[in-house]
DNA sequence: AATATTTAAAATGTATACATTTTATAGCAT
DNA sequence: ATGCTATAAAATGTATACATTTTAAATATT
């Protein structure tokens, strides 16, 4: 069978190869040896360089190309400070759309991660955390606003192996999961939108913590 | 002499047209047709519409491929909701740092704009209204914050076309401007953040009127 | 030795050609 | 006619080949 469409999954590998440091840092990445690496030719590498440079997995260093960017606490504090302001005016919007379905598919989401509890990797609670938040947000009908908050979320991304995964930290954070669900289902709008605000700002907290403590500068 | 890079200005050329609504809109683009257009090949058309979707100007619909999407108030007004919360805040950031020539800077662009008046088109007048802020906010040395907030701007380029250029509104515009520079000059930080955000929200309402009287739905 | 200039090599940008996939059309069965 | 399958056409994805630009090295110049 000859070769078919080969660069369909190639921009899933990369941005993982990047989350997981298997290309190097800081350092241009040169578009004939990433062929090399993932057997395609330099067209299709071309492109997936360019989506990941726009979703901030990579980055252009003047003329010399594009290289994966250094972890940096003050990134992660920015995605973070931006996800505070935003994520609860999207909430906002969402309330007093909300169904009594969306309800149900976010306490679905929320039991399947108490119930998978450790058995979740950390990049699989991630995804159930963003799948949380992103079903009552798509609720207010905010396409455009929706989209700027997914790609912060995406960004957020490349720390993930950073954050928190003690057991007490998924509790508190379930906790805060809940609280918030509660004041959604009563659209009490305000108390959501500080509920997310902390919830976020918490998240964000401990995240630049342990990068400050973990990142040589 | 042989043709080089023929692309280097295709991206911009290609947003002008998208902006003076020399392309279809709400129709699929093909890649051979653009190519033939622009006279270059279909690969840096690809690479161009890659980078304009990711920039909000061109958006994908399913398989059918890439099209001009519909100007829109509710996309104008979540642009605008997004710059109301975010710029206040890299503003906070920035005033601490604020030095005299960053001031003296704004305070030029500022009377250019007075002193071109009415000869700016509404391109150049934005462009420098863009400026003008864009050297405020980059004091505070928070790139990831400055990038969300630029690409916003960019973003709200397309309904560029459809802010008031009435010399009394221009006139409003600088006024605030003037205001929020003195605020920024005492390191009045709440004073400038309440003024940041009314001067966008000002902005906003006026477009979005502005759009809802004359786009059919 | 330090700086500038020239030359070679490497890397990226682009065109052409081909493969695959998607979409539209025509034919067939019900 | 309506819906389905098969076929053709169109469009996109990808590989290879070539052109241009960038970077590095080597040589010459002060």
């Amino acid at each position: 069978m000859i070769q078919k469409q080969p660069a369909q999954h190639l921009y899933a590998k990369m941005k993982m190869d990047i989350r997981d440091n298997q290309l190097p840092v800081a350092q241009p990445l040169k578009q004939e040896a990433l062929s090399e690496r993932y057997g395609v030719s330099r067209i299709p590498i071309r492109d997936v360089l360019q989506r990941l440079k726009n979703e901030g997995w990579l980055i252009t260093s003047g003329k010399r190309g594009v290289m994966v960017p250094h972890l940096n606490a003050g990134e992660a504090e920015d995605l973070y400070l931006m996800r505070m302001y935003l994520e609860p005016l999207i909430l906002g919007h969402a309330i007093p759309k909300m169904t009594h379905q969306i309800i149900g598919k976010a306490a679905d989401i929320l039991n399947e991660i108490d119930n998978q509890g450790d058995k979740l990797s950390i990049e699989e609670s991630g995804e159930l955390n963003w799948q949380f938040h992103a079903c009552l947000y798509e609720t207010a009908n905010r396409p455009t606003l929706f989209n700027t908050i997914s790609s912060l979320h995406q960004q957020c991304g490349r720390y993930i192996g950073f954050h928190s995964h003690h057991l007490d930290y998924l509790t508190t954070s379930q906790n805060e999961h809940y609280q918030l669900l509660e004041a959604v289902k009563e659209k009490q709008i305000n108390r959501a939108k500080n509920l997310v605000k902390a919830h976020i700002s918490d998240a964000g907290e401990l995240l630049v913590a342990h990068l400050l403590q973990r990142l040589q500068f």
